[in-house]
DNA sequence: TAAACGATCTGCT
DNA sequence: GCAGATCGTTTAT
């Protein structure tokens, strides 16, 4: 069933909570939510289950690595803009952090779906729950996120918004090398949720970050 | 304007 | 698990 009402599921996640080191932002953006409205004003969405920071300093991975492009705009804008891109054919949408003029971000890998599941599945063309958001490219399409929403403000915009949820205990959070990148793969910017199922990639020999 | 490159996904084994 | 498709964006010519 898509929600009909934002306000029966939590509160919008707030400027200051984006305006914070990537990093922490991309650990607590865990088990929050994130809602998508339909034509017909209902919301679909579900619980965030994977991130990764993108930094705004000595990333060679992160896209701002060699400053503002067309492309990368959004990254540096306030924090709380959303940054959509195109890659592979697909899109990706992240959350911009730190502060205006700084180029960091978090990307959206995962979501557990729980509201407008039926919608998920015509938008995917594909039935099985586990495979509508797995993946930060079947996430947009299954939420009908593209490049027209880059840039939009996640603390007003009536399309697209995050909620607070439950906050995961520090236990129930893993790290690891962020996926797909050939730069950078040391860091341990990944984070997800012990055990869930919507998860993406590996899950295996992972850790609890230090902090 | 041509070429190369991905923060990916799907279908097939 | 893996090879191949895919196309917008960037970088080189």
């Amino acid at each position: 069933m898509p929600l009909t009402s934002l306000a029966k599921l939590g509160s919008r996640l707030t400027r200051r909570f984006y305006a914070r080191p990537t990093d922490v932002v991309a650990k607590a953006l865990l088990g929050q939510w994130v809602l998508r409205k339909t034509d017909s004003g209902e919301w679909l969405g579900g619980k965030i289950v994977e991130t990764e920071a993108y930094l705004a300093t000595d990333d060679p991975a992160s896209h701002s690595y060699r400053g503002p492009t067309k492309r990368n705009g959004s990254m540096f804008r306030p924090p709380g803009t959303l940054y959509v891109y195109s890659i592979h054919a697909k899109h990706c949408m992240n959350v911009s952090t730190e502060r205006e003029g700084v180029g960091s971000a978090v990307l959206i890998r995962a979501i557990e779906p729980v509201y407008g599941l039926h919608e998920m599945s015509l938008r995917r063309n594909q039935q099985d729950p586990r495979r509508l958001t797995r993946g930060p490219g079947m996430l947009c399409q299954a939420l009908d996120i593209n490049r027209t929403h880059d840039g939009i403000d996640l603390i007003t915009s009536d399309e697209i918004a995050l909620l607070s949820g439950q906050q995961p205990s520090p236990d129930e959070i893993l790290t690891g090398p962020r996926i797909g990148i050939s730069h950078a793969k040391e860091l341990g910017l990944r984070f997800f949720l012990r055990g869930n199922r919507f998860v993406s990639g590996s899950v295996t020999n992972f850790h609890t970050p230090l902090n």
